[in-house]
DNA sequence: GGAGCCCTGCGA
DNA sequence: TCGCAGGGCTCC
């Protein structure tokens, strides 16, 4: 499912391939991923056709393509959408959803190779879940199909709608690929990733220990960090050594800048990989898997081996979220009239 | 700040 | 057949 390293990747994908082209037309195949624009499917294809994409941006896990008329379309994947840029310059490729994920324990396979800047089925190709279609204007070089952007989503969790953009509060850069103080109106209220240059670190650690409740449900609420689902968040709480059901403003300073700081440092090596793809829900715009699966410690590993200390994992219900910790390895809150559990000093 | 909903596929 | 998984929005 996609969290900021996997929307990064798909981001910078959509900056390679899209940035200059113009949409010709627009496909609408299921209307739900557009229940969220306003005027309703039609305004969505009325505003797209003919319209040029001069860029991509991203905030978090919301994407954006600005367009030559001051507005933007803007995405979010869900947990279950994909981009897909079909047909471009280059013949295509075997790259099927999944295909050519290495079985655990061996070496990814050469991601220069995986990752030529081309590739992709043809437009004849449509894929199970292909909900909207973009066709793209041709340009010189193209395959002779055409070139599109797909968004094919299985369980239709996110969305993608036309809007204006406005000014960021802070009138620094919108978000990553963003250089204009501009975000979408619907991502507006979005806080800064944990990537993001300009994010106020310090800030942002007080606004988390300002909130009582768990300090999972804090990494998850976007409006205080941005970027973080429930796989990093797992894996920066581990890493941070921190038990997700402590409670956030009963944690030291040092205790939440450790843990961001973790979940910061597991999402840029994710990136470096292109992203975890748990399962064949994530995939970048050619189709291709991350290989982070293999990195993870805690994620999908409940009832395994601690990779630090050899506890058992365990699994429990934190705000409605399934989260995975070790018991030996991450502090929980202290029972009253106890020394607590053991684990790293805070 | 928490519960419920959206939605589909999968495993029990 | 049912419950769960997930992110974000709406409602209370």
């Amino acid at each position: 499912m996609p969290e900021l390293p996997e929307v990064e990747a798909v981001r910078a994908g959509l900056a390679r391939h899209l940035t200059g082209r113009r949409i010709a037309d627009v496909e609408i195949l299921d209307s739900r991923p557009l229940r969220r624009q306003d005027g309703g499917p039609e305004a969505f294809a009325q505003a797209l056709r003919g319209r040029a994409i001069t860029g991509a941006a991203r905030r978090g896990k919301f994407l954006w393509l600005p367009l030559d008329d001051g507005r933007a379309l803007s995405a979010h994947l869900g947990m279950s959408g994909q981009l897909l840029v079909r047909g471009t310059a280059a013949p295509a490729v075997a790259a099927a959803s999944g295909a050519h994920l290495s079985p655990p324990g061996e070496p990814p396979p050469d991601l220069t190779a995986t990752r030529a800047p081309s590739l992709v089925r043809d437009l004849s190709c449509q894929p199970r879940h292909l909900r909207i279609r973009l066709l793209l204007a041709p340009l010189p070089g193209d395959a002779p199909g055409g070139v599109a952007l797909d968004l094919v989503d299985q369980r239709m969790l996110g969305g993608m709608r036309v809007t204006e953009l406005v000014p960021t509060a802070d009138g620094a850069p919108g978000g990553q690929g963003s250089p204009e103080p501009l975000v979408p109106a619907d991502a507006a209220h979005i806080a800064r990733d944990l990537l993001d240059p300009v994010l106020d670190r310090a800030a942002a650690v007080t606004r988390a220990r300002s909130s009582r409740r768990a300090i999972k449900t804090v990494l998850l609420d976007q409006g205080i960090v941005s970027g973080i689902g429930n796989i990093y968040a797992d894996e920066g709480l581990w890493h941070g050594g921190v038990h997700g059901s402590r409670q956030s403003a009963a944690l030291s300073r040092r205790a939440v800048e450790r843990v961001l700081k973790a979940t910061a440092s597991v999402m840029e090596r994710a990136l470096a990989v292109g992203g975890t793809s748990f399962d064949s829900l994530y995939v970048d715009v050619e189709g291709a898997p991350g290989y982070f699966a293999r990195s993870l410690a805690v994620y999908g590993r409940a009832g395994r081996e601690c990779r630090r200390c050899g506890a058992t994992l365990r699994s429990e219900v934190i705000g409605g979220r399934s989260h995975t910790s070790c018991p030996r390895c991450q502090t929980r809150p202290r029972a009253r009239g106890t020394r607590g559990q053991p684990g790293p000093r805070l």
